[in-house]
DNA sequence: CTGGATTATTGGTACGACCAATTAAAACCG
DNA sequence: CGGTTTTAATTGGTCGTACCAATAATCCAG
């Protein structure tokens, strides 16, 4: 299986780990530069080309950062060290973004919709604390005081909800795209949060649903649910994924070039 | 910021970006075999070294894994991410195959209607090829022989319509849960395949969907594969494992009611 | 047809060269 | 002498090539 990875390790990964080590010891102080590579590489008996990899492992694990010319420096913040690739990808890839939100909307309206009809009356009544719990927070306007409550308020009603139909995966799955979804959600708030207009109809559309779901109309539940992701969806207009093109333009240009030899 | 000046991007940036994009498109799935490192730093017009840095990146990011001699593969642990939390309970509960089924006909449905709407010429085309094996094969009817050949050429027919959606999260998910369902489908296939009848219905579904994409009429597509898949539930005798959620559920009722005493 | 040896393929490492951005030093001028 | 410009050295970025080592494909003897 996977596990059976034999002992043999990459150059570039032991280098990696080393210089991992001299940072964690604090032989590399954030802040600090590193020596040039040649001298590095010299220093650690190794060739550049190795040595590169292993910093260019660091620079996407957010540890290093280097600048053409200028040298190759230990981030300050190193909190901000371990970003899991999904959420990576969702800040770069905006198209992911849409595709996800377009999942969660039929994932989650379906589930609403199933919940309608099969939601036992203890499930109502979950729902309807859940809801109860988003109200009052939301209640309290785009107050950054209670913002990360707010958010987690909010995805417990959504998760409630997918719960209430009775069906394991659109339960677990909600549950994972949530995961991955978090500080997605989390920053659309965040920009949405001083838009008092915006908020209020982010409150609308909760109490649309919870009604919708509580009379046991499924298909109103399908509709206001859609109709919510898709008021997500708009307000986080697309940002310019322009950079993102532009520097696929850069390489469209090599292969091209490359083609026409 | 991070991004605070950074407006120069590194080469092994944007190939790495690019890799990805092609993950994600499904252009490579995981699993898949990236081509040879020479190869593809030509084809990308780029040096090798530029590329392994690329490649290292993304080894960091488990998004690929590579073997020396072997060759660089996609990571499966994409759908891992998403799969794993029901994955192993699929195998493990077959009584949830009636939530399997529902989700599926939630997800195949949706990604049908996506596809009549959004299938390139392309699209149309790979489908069409897909359907004419499906249909090939089943002329054949019931035969033990090319058996095996009607389950992949089924499952694959799917995947194409899947795939053919644009939405990385409905290609991937459909791919992982046939994984999944595969020998199930084989077993219904095997019980199908003596009632004549059941068989030209089979057909006819098949190419009802087929016909549906093809004129991009995503409302006759979503029906069509919900018809299909009813009729699949139906045939597995769904309604005694349909009736032990019910029961599941009426059961949750009287515990929560006790529970409230 | 089997199994072991051989060959080809492919990732891993290395050296060296040149380019481009940055920085620091030197030269210049008012 | 001070400030600015020019120049040179430093340093990361990219490229090409060569060779090694592990793997996979092929071939051949038995």
């Amino acid at each position: 299986m996977s596990a059976a990875k034999i002992a043999v390790q990459r150059l570039s990964d032991t280098i990696a780990h080393e210089l991992e080590r001299r940072i964690l010891d604090g032989a590399l102080k954030p802040g600090d530069r590193l020596q040039p590579e040649r001298e590095l590489a010299a220093e650690l008996g190794v060739s550049r080309p190795s040595l590169r990899e292993a910093i260019q492992k660091l620079v996407s694990k957010g540890l290093l950062h280097s600048r053409q010319g200028g040298g190759t420096y230990v981030t300050d913040r190193l909190e901000a060290g371990f970003t899991d690739p999904w959420g990576d990808m969702l800040q770069k890839h905006p198209n992911l973004q849409a595709d996800l939100l377009e999942f969660r909307a039929m994932l989650e309206s379906e589930a609403a919709a199933l919940a309608a009809r099969r939601a036992t009356d203890a499930d109502l009544e979950r729902i309807g604390e859940a809801y109860a719990r988003v109200e009052a927070l939301f209640a309290e306007g785009p107050s950054a005081r209670v913002f990360e409550e707010q958010v987690k308020a909010d995805l417990a009603f959504h998760q409630t909800i997918a719960e209430a139909a009775h069906n394991v995966m659109f339960g677990h799955l909600t549950a994972s795209l949530f995961r991955v979804t978090h500080e997605h959600i989390d920053l659309n708030l965040r920009h949405l949060r001083r838009l008092e207009e915006d908020w209020l109809r982010l409150r609308d559309q909760h109490a649309a649903i919870w009604e919708a779901v509580r009379s046991r109309d499924a298909d109103a539940a399908r509709v206001a649910v859609r109709r919510h992701i898709a008021f997500v969806e708009e307000s986080m207009q697309a940002r310019a994924q322009h950079e993102a093109r532009e520097s696929r333009t850069q390489l469209i240009r090599r292969m091209e070039k490359a083609e026409s030899h």
